[in-house]
DNA sequence: GCCAACGTTGGC
DNA sequence: GCCAACGTTGGC
């Protein structure tokens, strides 16, 4: 079982947000980075654990638990042209995007980007590093340990 | 709203 | 294959 940080917007999908949709499951569909998806495709397994993350909002931080409920498919917003995430380039035969589904676990006392920078334990994480914009990154097991027993 | 950092595109 | 230009991300 792997660990991993998923960045969403509050605006298009918080925790609270996850926790109201119908099964509190929802498509992490509209990746549109290959490492991302990569992760996704590659390695996702249904059962791995997700630091639920909210960025590009008042207070960015780590806000909620999911689970990984459904191994990546093509992402169906690719084939769509009145999506926003329409790939002109992507054909049913050649899917260019996948996506994994992912299920709620637990909301959590919002665990700040500066109180997360305030752990040494924690320096390493892809999400700390300067000019990182990853939305998907793997978390290693001790640091999923540390911030899960802050949580 | 600003802007640094990054990923992608496309001309050559 | 290089790299300049462009678009996006995301904290502040």
């Amino acid at each position: 079982m792997r660990f991993w940080l998923m960045k969403s917007e509050p605006s298009e999908m918080s925790i609270d947000g996850l926790a109201a949709r119908p099964e509190q499951t929802v498509a992490w569909d509209g990746v549109r980075n290959y490492q991302a998806r990569n992760f996704m495709r590659n390695q996702m397994q249904v059962g791995d654990l997700v630091l639920f993350y909210h960025s590009s909002c008042p207070e960015p931080g780590i806000a909620g638990v999911a689970e990984v409920s459904r191994l990546a498919c093509p992402d169906e917003t690719q084939f769509d042209p009145v999506s926003k995430y329409f790939d002109p380039k992507a054909t049913r035969e050649n899917p260019r995007w996948f996506n994994v589904e992912i299920r709620f676990v637990r909301k959590t006392r919002l665990l700040s980007l500066k109180e997360l920078r305030s752990y040494p334990e924690l320096a390493g994480m892809r999400i700390l590093q300067k000019g990182n914009r990853l939305s998907i990154t793997p978390v290693d097991p001790a640091e999923w340990k540390f911030i899960e027993a802050k949580l």
